[in-house]
RNA sequence: GGGGAGGUUCCCGAGCGGUCAAAGGGAACAGACUGUAAAUCUGUCGGCGCAGCCUUCGGAGGUUCGAAUCCUCCCCUCCCCA
């Protein structure tokens, strides 16, 4: 079911197919011939995928490129999935207003490390070379990199956006800044890479690994370009520091419920670019809802039972699906409340307090709060008065807004 | 090296001796509405058993009945000139 088999693609075939979602392939014919080539000689493409280790969660955003690299993959190419464990300690200014905090090498390793569980919920591990840039990065001395800072001007340096905005607008560059688009190329030419793929915000940099590739006398790699994915808000791009993001290891329950909560405009975007669904199923979905012959509530949920599943399996999809139509649909208990263990030694407790105790405020004044908003409830009543007093002996099912609930359980010791 | 601007509550950003726990916006949270946690509207948004009190406005001191606001020193950021 996760496995989709492709029957052998003629490249024609493969080019449709890889097309999907992308915003720009540079050059489309290059590509063809590429996998004429590939096709005839039977040797694999080698398609490069490089993302530095920056955080440690991965999210939806990204996963609208590996999928496309997951596509090559299907196809039976070489997929080569880059951690940018050198060039992270630069950090990529792409798109960046400002120069980036550089992380320390214990911080990179963490997270490359995450970043190889994270992936493999969509690559297939066995066919997937992972690499990392120190590798070569590492050992380039002075004079290799004077060399290749050699073969470009400043003045191209400057064409790129960011670095064009942050000039005339008096903003600081930091030299090493211009040294990472330099750095990223070279890894290309290390890899020999036929194709590339990166967000739309790359655009500069891939294009920076033909020019370099050609310098060094290797066939230039294709560029591929792929939407970059607003976040739930529907409004800025995804990232973690936005917090719009949808994590790659979230829970099951937490990854639905944000599905469901994007408004049904950035649905219709979500399922293009992080749907399986074909184009022609959803153009046909598409005109069913407008002619309202489905509740586009109902594709939401399709789409977000889709995009569990793929990360934590069908059954997972299936209880979050259950879970959140009960809370939200119907306003009932879900089928599983957390349960804790309170120790309660004292006769009396004051509920602002054990709401704090069980986490579900950080501090009496914001439980009081809660509780006067109306939002607190204790065994299915709403809590009308703060100054309640709890007696232990039996167990509270508290429910504090509309999705977090808990049953307290005292215990004394 | 010289000159200038600035560091405010999660973020942006006002305040420039008392009426300031600090405007406004964003985020967040709660409530209403609903086809869903969208949009919209309303409210809350430092802590404390809370009509009161305590701790906040880069750091340390000081002036004052009283300071985020004035003074001194220090730390940090940015700009201009060289």
């Amino acid at each position: 079911m996760r496995e989709k088999n492709y029957p052998p693609m003629s490249p024609e075939e493969q080019l449709r197919f890889l097309k999907r979602g992308a915003v720009e392939i540079i050059q489309e014919e290059e590509l063809l011939e590429k996998l004429r080539c590939s096709r005839q000689s039977g040797e694999p493409l080698r398609v490069k995928l490089g993302m530095d280790p920056t955080a440690p969660d991965l999210h939806s955003g990204h996963t609208v490129v590996l999928q496309k690299l997951k596509h090559f993959q299907t196809l039976g190419h070489q997929v080569i999935f880059l951690i940018g464990d050198f060039t992270g300690m630069i950090g990529d200014p792409s798109g960046k207003s400002e120069t980036r905090p550089p992380l320390s090498p214990e911080e990179i390793q963490a997270n490359a490390k995450t970043y190889q569980d994270q992936i493999f919920k969509i690559l297939d591990s066995q066919k997937t070379r992972i690499e990392l840039n120190s590798r070569w990065l590492g050992n380039l001395s002075a004079r290799d990199l004077i060399l290749m800072s050699a073969r470009f001007t400043v003045a191209q340096m400057l064409e790129r956006e960011d670095f064009h905005t942050r000039y005339t607008g008096q903003l600081p560059i930091a030299i090493h800044e211009f040294l990472y688009p330099l750095l990223q190329a070279y890894d290309s030419v290390s890899l020999k890479a036929d194709v590339e793929l990166g967000g739309t915000d790359q655009k500069f940099n891939l294009l920076m690994g033909r020019d370099l590739q050609r310098a060094f006398e290797q066939p230039a790699q294709v560029i591929i370009t792929m939407p970059i994915l607003e976040g739930i808000d529907g409004v800025q791009k995804m990232s973690k520091s936005l917090g719009n993001y949808i994590g790659i290891s979230e829970p099951p329950g937490e990854m639905y419920g944000k599905l469901m909560s994007i408004s049904d405009d950035l649905m219709w975007r979500y399922y293009d670019l992080l749907s399986d669904q074909g184009m022609e199923e959803l153009h046909l979905l598409k005109s069913r809802v407008e002619r309202q012959e489905v509740n586009p509530r109902d594709i939401k949920a399709d789409l977000a039972a889709e995009i569990v599943s793929r990360f934590h399996g069908a059954e997972a999809a299936a209880t979050a699906r259950d879970n959140f139509d009960r809370l939200f649909r119907y306003r009932e208990v879900p089928a599983e409340v957390p349960e804790l263990r309170l120790l309660w030694d004292g006769d009396k407790m004051w509920l602002p307090r054990l709401m704090t105790k069980a986490g579900l405020a950080s501090s009496t004044s914001e439980a009081i709060r809660l509780i006067e908003q109306g939002g607190v409830s204790l065994d299915g009543e709403k809590v009308r008065e703060a100054n309640l007093e709890l007696l232990p002996g039996k167990s509270y099912l508290l429910r504090v807004g509309k999705r977090r609930f808990l049953r307290v359980i005292p215990v004394t010791s």
